[in-house]
DNA sequence: TGTCTTTTTCAAAACGTTTTGAAAGCTAGA
DNA sequence: TCTAGCTTTCAAAACGTTTTGAAAAAGACA
């Protein structure tokens, strides 16, 4: 491997000044320059990372933590993030360390990755309302950044979506298409994510007044069966009028759903409109259901570049800072005026 | 954090004693040692693995990377795996790096992971007969250590399990049982495993000259569903009478075809004997079927240590190496004398 | 006491980079 | 010709460790 040395030795140059070259500094003069860089080329120079790194004195890698299910499979969503902020942190020349976690403890698997002493920072995922890996880091002062967010307003670093209003956009349109009855297939309760759908979902509908029995809400796992099973039980309610409109979790909950409609012999959106959050994951795309889906569109892969980003920045000495982004609604088949008969009228 | 300089100034020694000291070297006075050991317990030292890293001219980091199904799912062994790794790894100081590959091309993730010039070697995981990575990674002599084996006779680094003989076992044991219509539930011929899995289940009964008609083979993804439609299959074959005996590939698989058995309406081990190959996964445990399962067991956590220390060994120098366990057979409850009549006769 | 080993310690170099402070070399203005 | 200011380069230090070759201290033997 070239060295910086053997390039200034090859041009009488100081390893300084190559450095200086490389790196772009303004002080040196473009003709040394476009030597250095031609030298560098020959000998296939590639800096030595672990040098920049004891230099610099950071590690250059950051480490994340995967929570596996109790029959160890893991979130699909999970392999999205991590493709993608593999990607963006390659650009700081920054790697990506994994642990897996099976424990009870969440912030063990922290302690443990901490304990070897070489990670910049962490990057957090699937937050609860009151995360405590958010605790356990800011005490320690470990950088870090969070995908969502714990609570409306903190003061560590953070990026995500606005979850209230993504239901609060998917109510309201429906609201604007004459929909009274509208049910929401959340995702499981335990996280902040669905705390905050939930949360929008609810505000948004009392501001307009609009009934919302807690059989119209569920919080589960987002499985194409469970959108299937909930969906199904809130056709089929005994109590209440069905719902006129369905906002899902997932696309994948959708799909469930749209099955349920289907086999209760109704349609989509004549019978039923159906609204769902789209992370835009590349195997179940909202445009090729039919009818199309309507979505709140906020690809997660959109957020690896900006986690990424802030972490680095927050590893250089910045102050934390919260970042988010609203969804994007797009309308597409799945949602259509309320039905004016047929369903009003059932039992 | 404290540095060995400072320890070495407090005692009034040199950085270079210090080290020695602490790394246990035998040329320093045990007295010394004593107090080095006791001032850098207490000003909590850690060696800077950066700065380790750089003299030693290894980075500590291995790459691996995690092939994913085209739906975005990843194979379940595969965080066992990880799991395991990381831990067995870390006691060498040494961190994973992983990477998501969901690719057509098998080699374009290994090189794009060793441009970033950080990787001391790899570990592959699921080899297939041929497989590109192994040539690709031995022509540019990137170390790695293979799960597994790609031919009976290599010349590089690997370790896994006789998985010819696991097969052979299983049927052994079926024979000796007076069984002469044997199964084989597979996992995907384009995997080495399943190759030799097959390799050694053909030869074995050919050896018995038993017959081994191809509609008893099965090779496709080891799912409970894969396991339950294939053995369903075999058992209401037309042409064939039915297997009195049924090896399956993974225990997930044997839960598919205890299924079929028992909608056939029949009985395990009464009228048909199940052997599974059992990879020790927590959570589809072989004792816990009823009846426990008799299985070939190789717990693939075992593996994680020693992929380990060989990938270890061969970045520090030494030659490769195979290594090539045998499976454990454990005779349960789900294997018996094959049945005299009943399902001899049938049409 | 002096010499020869053996034990124990040290200073210095090395790894390859970045960064600091100083020194050249050059240009322009007087 | 001198000075000031700007551009360009350099030598050296720094990061924290390991390792080498030498030196000092201690012990053994005469």
């Amino acid at each position: 491997m070239a060295t910086l040395k053997q390039i200034g030795l090859e041009l009488g140059l100081s390893p300084a000044t190559v450095s200086r070259a490389l790196n772009g500094f303004p002080e040196v003069n473009q003709h040394t320059r476009d030597k250095v860089r031609e030298v560098a080329d020959r000998l296939g120079y590639r800096p030595n990372r672990v040098a920049q790194r004891l230099v610099t004195g950071r590690s250059g890698m950051v480490g994340m933590i995967l929570k596996i299910r109790p029959d160890m499979s893991a979130d699909q969503t999970f392999f999205e993030m991590l493709t993608g902020l593999t990607a963006a942190l390659a650009a700081h020349d920054v790697d990506l360390v994994l642990s897996v976690d099976q424990g009870k403890d969440p912030v063990k698997p922290y302690a443990k990755m901490m304990e070897r002493d070489i990670l910049d920072g962490f990057i957090l995922n699937a937050p609860t309302p009151h995360d405590p890996r958010v605790d356990y880091l800011r005490q320690r002062n470990i950088p870090f950044v969070l995908h969502g967010q714990t609570a409306p307003d903190v003061d560590y670093t953070c990026y995500g979506i606005d979850n209230a209003g993504v239901s609060r956009a998917a109510v309201e349109l429906l609201v604007s298409l004459g929909h009274q009855r509208i049910a929401l297939l959340n995702g499981p309760l335990q996280y902040a994510f669905a705390h905050d759908r939930r949360r929008g979902f609810v505000s948004a509908m009392e501001d307009r007044k609009l009934p919302v029995p807690t059989d119209f809400i569920s919080g589960d796992n987002e499985t194409e069966a469970q959108g299937y099973a909930a969906a199904l039980a809130m056709l089929a309610h005994r109590q209440h009028l069905p719902p006129t409109a369905i906002v899902c979790g997932s696309t994948l909950v959708a799909a469930g759903a749209m099955r349920a409609v289907r086999d209760k012999g109704l349609q989509v959106p004549t019978d039923v409109s159906i609204v769902a959050h789209d992370d835009a994951l590349p195997q179940l795309r909202a445009v090729n259901f039919s009818p199309a889906l309507t979505v709140t569109r906020a690809p997660l892969r959109d957020a690896c570049q900006p986690l990424a980003d802030l972490l680095i920045a927050l590893i250089k000495g910045a102050k934390p800072r919260q970042q988010i982004e609203d969804a994007e609604l797009i309308v597409r088949e799945s949602t259509g005026p309320v039905p004016t008969s047929g369903l009003e009228l059932w039992p």
